[in-house]
DNA sequence: GGCGTGACGTCAG
DNA sequence: ACTGACGCCACGC
C-alpha cells in the first residue's frame, strides 16, 4: 500500500531506499538500515553501498553525527563534493545540519520536502 | 564455505 | 564529551 519496498532482500530494500532519497538531502546509516526493516544492521548498509555498482545516490547516506564516514583520500572528498554540489550545507565541524538537510519519508503518503 | 574486515550504532564507564 | 566493548552481518578472498 504504502510506497515502502517491503519485499525482496535486505539488500534490495536498502537499495530501494536509498534511490528514494530527495537530491540536496541526506539519510544516515542507521535510519535506512530502519526503513529497511532491520534498524540493527546500520553497518551492512555501508557494506552493500560500497559494493553496489548500479548508479545510486550513494553519497547521501551518512552517519548519525551528520558527518561523512568515509576516510580522506578514500571517498571523503568526492562524498562532500557532491553533496555540496546538491546545495547541502557543511559547517565548521565538517558537519551537516540534519534538522535542516535529513530526510524522513513521512509513514504516511505524503511528501516532506 | 570459513574467516577477517569494517561507509554503523548503542551503551557502559 | 571521549573511549572502548560489543552486537550485527554483507562482502570478498
Amino acid at each position: 500500500m504504502s510506497s515502502h519496498p517491503v519485499s525482496g532482500s535486505f539488500r534490495a530494500r536498502v537499495l530501494a531506499w536509498v534511490r528514494r532519497i530527495p537530491c540536496g538531502r541526506v539519510v544516515t546509516y542507521g535510519q535506512i538500515a530502519a526503513l529497511a526493516g532491520a534498524p540493527k544492521r546500520a553497518r551492512q548498509v555501508g557494506a552493500i553501498l560500497r559494493s553496489a555498482g548500479a548508479p545510486l545516490p550513494w553519497h547521501r547516506v551518512i552517519n548519525r553525527h551528520g558527518r561523512i564516514s568515509l576516510p580522506q583520500m578514500g571517498g571523503y572528498e568526492v562524498q562532500r563534493a557532491l553533496l555540496q554540489q546538491e546545495g547541502v550545507h557543511f559547517d565548521e565541524r565538517d558537519t551537516v545540519d540534519l534538522l535542516r538537510f535529513g530526510w524522513r519519508p513521512s509513514p504516511h503518503g505524503s511528501q516532506s520536502k
